[in-house]
DNA sequence: GTCTATACAATGATAGAC
DNA sequence: GTCTATCATTGTATAGAC
């Protein structure tokens, strides 16, 4: 059937972070990555544009979810429930596969500043992709900027407790704690003026 | 005296700017700016840690200044007043040199995607040490991080205000404005719920 | 349509001389 | 503190193999 192992971008995302564990990020070069799963380098970089989209890869689909989450809120729902709407279809592509990954993962990105960079340009990526989803469903700008702040806020705090908790309640949940406490602080701010 | 002209690293980013006008940022090397200004790529790369520092090194100032505006408020002031204290320290190091810079460098920045991943992770810096300022003078972590979002958006917002305006009125009463509206969006939140 | 081989330019690190 | 020189690595480009 097929000439090749399939799965190529898989085998890399493996390798490198079998890689990146055993050695750190910056001393596993792109070569010894393709080679551990059975390429070369001319290919890593055809399948990714560089060499930390290869852990990085997947949350191009997160940017689509979110959008997709507001864009099929019902026209009756509000601003709120429309962002929480985009919360939820965000978080529905997370499964515990990726919460054992986001385990191995996490502290690889901590401990090296270009990973950690590329990781603050995918929230800002999130963020402005929420912020702009609204801004479609004709919430106002400011209000639409505020919204996309605190749901994504929400987010990386709820998946930071998910990853690190045992308990078996999904992402989501921890997520929408999150923007209770969230909501009501900015709830403060009103009250402090 | 001095066997060296002074102000390496002066020299160095009016190089790099005018080189990256005239011919773009990554069509544009090291090597090249270090000429231009009368030095080597080994001294640049000791000057600044890598080729896109040379632009946003400026920025570490400002975290330093956003994280004194609010450890020198006042005991009595209230949450909100510390992170606007946060931000009025954080404009005053802005002159209107700083804007003919901006005025330059911007449309550098949104045309090169390496430039822009850093100027995002600087405005992440920022937000992180406002964040964890208001934290220090004991506002409540949820508080805080909304407020910093708030504050930080505000402060971008008045800062694209402020380079494309030709009027003369500082940069603090754009954010200020910005953070008027930004306020009032947060109300809403609650009214919502 | 996917992979390999090879050559290449540029970043960034390092060592030693002035 | 700067220079020259050399080096490993990332990332690109090309041309061809299966």
């Amino acid at each position: 059937m097929a000439r090749w192992e399939p799965d190529a971008q898989g085998r890399l995302l493996r390798a490198a972070l079998d890689l990146f564990a055993e050695r750190g990020y910056e001393a596993t070069t792109t070569a010894q990555i393709a080679e551990r799963a059975g390429l070369t380098k001319t290919t890593l970089f055809r399948l990714f544009s560089d060499k930390r989209e290869i852990v990085f890869q997947g949350q191009a689909r997160l940017v689509a979810l979110v959008k997709r989450g507001v864009e099929e809120s019902a026209s009756e729902a509000g601003a709120v429930a429309m962002m929480s709407n985009g919360l939820r279809e965000l978080t529905s592509a997370h499964t515990d596969e990726h919460r054992s990954t986001g385990r191995i993962l996490d502290p690889i990105l901590a401990s090296n500043p270009d990973l950690n960079e590329r990781a603050i340009s995918k929230r800002f990526a999130l963020t402005s992709a929420l912020e702009g989803a609204l801004i479609e469903r004709q919430v106002d700008k400011w209000y639409a900027g505020v919204l996309a702040d605190l749901g994504i806020r929400a987010y990386y705090g709820g998946y930071d407790v998910w990853v690190r908790s045992d308990d078996s309640s999904p992402l989501i949940d921890h997520v929408l704690e999150q923007l209770k406490h969230l909501e009501r602080a900015a709830e403060r701010v009103s009250s402090e003026n």
